[in-house]
DNA sequence: GCCAACGTTGGC
DNA sequence: GCCAACGTTGGC
């Protein structure tokens, strides 16, 4: 069963065009124990989806975790995990934020709901709203 | 750049 | 255990 998600970053951090360059990356960082646990679920061929924060806030891509959760190594203390993504494909359109917040469908986003989580559940109508609102039909 | 919302820390 | 202070995130 595959179960779809949604991870953060910004584009001065770590931008989409770098993960489409780099194809896979470590997704080390995250310092939250709710957004930890939520990697911790993840379970290789889920689904997730890139949100770019900040900067032009949108979904901007689509990847999926080819392996599970392991030790942060850029933690220096704490109970930290990290997960590998690779890059599956871009939206052919960004879908905003503006978009999202808009959408009665995607109303109950924790994108919305839980403005400051980096690593969440998407629902799988919500998954495939988003796809709807990129024009991946 | 500002500031609201939120999570964490630490004093009591 | 409460809560004020503080730091960070992230929208605008």
């Amino acid at each position: 069963m595959v179960h779809h998600w949604l991870v953060k970053s910004e584009p001065s951090a770590y931008a989409w065009e770098d993960l489409v360059k780099d194809g896979k990356t470590a997704w080390t960082g995250v310092r939250n124990f709710q957004a930890r646990n939520n990697l911790r679920a993840m379970k290789k061929g889920d689904l997730v989806l890139f949100y770019q924060s900040v900067s032009a806030p949108s979904v901007r891509g689509i990847t999926q975790v080819v392996k599970e959760a392991y030790q942060d190594g850029t933690a220096h203390e704490g109970d930290w995990s990290c997960v590998d993504l690779k890059s599956v494909r871009n939206l052919p359109t960004p879908v905003t934020l503006a978009e999202i917040k808009a959408d009665p469908k995607l109303a109950e986003m924790a994108l919305i709901k839980q403005s400051r989580l980096s690593v969440m559940p998407v629902t799988r109508e919500e998954y495939k709203r988003i796809l709807e609102l990129a024009g991946m039909n």
